[in-house]
DNA sequence: AATGAATGAGAGTTCATTCAT
DNA sequence: AATGAATGAACTCTCATTCAT
């Protein structure tokens, strides 16, 4: 995965990491034993402590890196794009992609929203700031007439997860390429003019 | 709070009901002991399991309990309006006003999707469902254009949950009120007509 | 059965009695919770304490009614014969059929064996002291020439329980007839004179 | 103890196994808790789950390993001597001996007769197999003349049983080594022919 | 760094018994 | 006598963490 692209799979520390992600995911990460995490990972228990301070520790440490990448791919394909509207289509393709590409760094960052999202400073940057600062300049531009880019990139992050969240659970019926198409209009349609829709 | 407005509060069972809830919520449900349940609720540890089965049949029974009183909420509010936009807007001012006056049942509603949605049968109705048949009833008057009405109602969900999370946490400046009247308004952006939109 | 014949089954304390004897059977007696005991009572389980002092007091009182019951079936038929040997052979039989018509008594005389057995008074008559006694007579009548009454007692006791147990386990093939029969002959054998066997 | 010859006696899962069997016989396996098992083992009460599964596995594998060692002295012993009547010999010393000898390992044995012989396949071989087999080769033999040597195995584990229980509850006045001998003796009257008690 | 047995606090649950009704 | 909810002590078992090797 690419977690550990940059450095030796085989690596002890790098096992755990990759162990607890799946059962953190699977089972929550009150749910997840370190034992099971050791047995995963093929280390001994105690060898987890030599890498990390609690099992808290390895929680944290996991969500921050699955949020760093995350934000780091939306950035990186942001950057792709002239346009706010270019952004953001060619950002939303990017969640849709990463969540497909990544489901557990994808899973364990929505897992770990409640019980993680608290613990760490608001200064650090999460996906949902890609947005807010696409909306920002289409607002600055004129391209997204309105007020409030943070509740703007609220609604959009809201129906990209809701839809992915849909999509796992089967509930619907239409391809992957046509929910992203969809969404990305409705994106759009979000942040157009507000004299358009009421007539 | 209403969920014991028809039963005497004192009752152990409701108060065991109402100290889970609000525990459940701070804490999670894995990171609330029955220790914890019982002295906040005045029972002994044992009474708790006179009126449940175990902690995950509490923490279940409570989610269902939940989930039944918000979409009874949607449902009546849906039936105050004649039009599918009328309706939409009802229900969205209701869902807000939800999370606002039953802070702990709406908290809970969104604490127990990880763990206690997947334990529910699939025919237990839901709050997006209720979405879902406003603007199925939207797309076959012609009021809201478009196709899929439940990868739609989860654009809606996902809009709201977002923006009621943003403004607890407190990242958005403005008043409820507006942010109310804005998503109100963004939602009926998100259902309307394509043509409309792209110029 | 037998242990309510004199008395009303339908009597809660009647009630008790029974059930409770099934399930210290089926399960032991610390295995057999109050619970239990009144749900097939069909009393509730505050009731047990109108009759019983504790669930302890229940099992021993069981235990010395069914001991009792024993050994009086034991002793009236040791009653009808007039020597020794024809005493033996008739309570080897009333034995066996108590074993079969009582099958709960039984087992309950065996499962409280070890439980039950040391907290009553070493006064108290055993089904044991039945075959004591003709066994004495037979040794002062020279019809069965030896030493101590009681270990040969014991020695009978130990064959004809293991037989049943046998028997009841599945373990042997003859039929209950036949083994009650073996058993009476070999009974006589151990209680035979010495001479005869040795050559 | 036997049990613990061949292995180091101070490491934890043999002093575990120890003070199991100890508590198992004073209070019976239901009426010993884990906590009591610890601390006369002199390890903590998570340390029992190292080394065992549960209290009901620890107390099995007890159970069997009892048996075992049981049934193999017995074994070993019957091979000593070569006539039938000489291997019943042996086997019965054999047996007072180890019951006199590993009094906790003969009494788990009579104690898990209840609650753990069920658990147990019926192909482990149990030590009334031995006398079993010698019956057997004694009945083709033509040296104890009769029919079915599982109920006449029965018959003297009965009586050995038996006179080894009287004798410990102090029910009976003669020696020990005149009990062996009598006991003997009364084994071989019950396997001997017919027609010589009857006279 | 790596191990895995040992720890002990504490988890959820059970249950004989009590007691107000 | 009868009830059954309430009790609280005690139960078995879990688990993150430590530490001698």
């Amino acid at each position: 995965m690419i977690l550990s692209m940059s450095r030796k799979i085989s690596e002890p520390a790098e096992r755990i990491r990759s162990a607890a992600l799946s059962l953190f995911i699977k089972n929550g990460i009150t749910g997840t034993t370190t034992k099971e995490i050791a047995r995963e990972a093929g280390v001994s228990e105690g060898s987890i402590y030599n890498h990390f301070e609690s099992k808290g520790d390895l929680a944290l440490k996991l969500f921050l890196e699955c949020m760093a990448m995350f934000r780091e791919v939306l950035d990186k394909k942001s950057l792709e794009a002239d346009t706010p509207s270019g952004k953001l289509e060619a950002v939303i393709h990017a969640f849709f992609d990463f969540a497909r590409r990544e489901p557990e760094v994808y899973a364990y960052i929505m897992v770990g929203h409640f019980t993680e999202l608290g613990k760490i400073p608001k200064t650090v940057k999460k996906p949902v700031d890609v947005f807010s600062a696409i909306i920002k300049s289409g607002m600055e531009s004129g391209e997204f007439p309105g007020h409030d880019e943070k509740l703007r990139a609220a609604y959009i992050t809201g129906m990209l997860t809701r839809a992915i969240l849909f999509h796992k659970t089967g509930v619907l019926r239409m391809s992957y390429r046509a929910i992203v198409r969809e969404t990305v209009k409705s994106s759009l349609k979000v942040l157009g003019s507000d004299g358009c829709v009421q007539k």
